[in-house]
DNA sequence: CCTTGACCTTCCATCTAGTGGAACCCTTAT
DNA sequence: ATAAGGGTTCCACTAGATGGAAGGTCAAGG
């Protein structure tokens, strides 16, 4: 199979298929030509790395993932640990977003938006205070 | 001021200073020997670079944001509309991120995380269907 | 046989927002 | 003189691709 089937087929970009060969997640067959021959399996595989990316694991993680796939032997443990490491990762950042969007909500509805130069959002960046509370948002 | 003094003032890593003197967000004065010279002035833009970055707005966004500060015939509705789209990127990278979320639980609780190769998660990751119905946090 | 267009290849540059480190210069105190 | 603790530049690296150039291959049509 050509690189352009297997992009159809898995929704990834050439460019990434190839670039996902180069950091050794998958290694495809060559043709006589030099062209890559993928087979079932690449196809399956890189399916695999398409969802676990889509999931937001990084591409590390995707490679112990992929890994633990073909390991008959492997524990479900191990699978899950770092599916759990990854969801509190995830749950930080959303902490961090939900308070920056607070302060954000909070800052360009106390903004006029209007002609003059008069802006709370200004003085919030440049540390004026003005009575209401900054934000906890800053480090 | 030294670069120093500048960090210890802001909390930018020195580094940080340098670089952005190197794309253009601050132009530091220079001593006889080379050394960077900070005025207050300087040491007010990185502050306000800093709490800009902190509230994640794009080195680019930081840029404008800087301009308008220092632009006394600003419109408040040029800062508004700048914060305002960083507010809708936020709040989409959350929804995003709320899915990723319920998804990553769904599959972390599933998997029984022992010493079986069984895993519903990377059954996930495989497109095993198996009963329940696959999140949409697929793109 | 030749050309055209759609493939394919490799390689290099670019993006974000810094960070790490090497090699080297300046200043001040001992 | 030398050591500590500044400062400087420059290059490489991070993550995860993506864009583009230069060129090779293949199948179809004239």
């Amino acid at each position: 199979m050509n690189i352009k089937d297997v992009s159809t087929r898995t929704g990834l970009p050439a460019k990434t298929i190839r670039y996902y060969e180069d950091i050794g997640l998958i290694r495809p067959d060559r043709q006589a030509n030099g062209y890559r021959d993928f087979s079932d399996t690449d196809c399956h595989k890189l399916a695999f790395l398409s969802r676990a990316r889509t999931l937001g694991f990084s591409i590390e993680d995707c490679r112990t993932l992929l890994g633990l796939y073909e390991d008959e032997g492997r524990a479900s443990a191990d699978v899950r640990r770092i599916a759990a490491h990854h969801l509190d990762q995830i749950d930080k950042r959303l902490t961090e977003l939900l308070e920056l969007r607070d302060t954000l909500q909070r800052l360009v509805s106390s903004c006029a938006g209007d002609n003059r130069p008069d802006c709370p959002i200004l003085n919030d960046l440049a540390n004026v205070q003005t009575g209401t509370k900054r934000s906890s948002a800053g480090s």
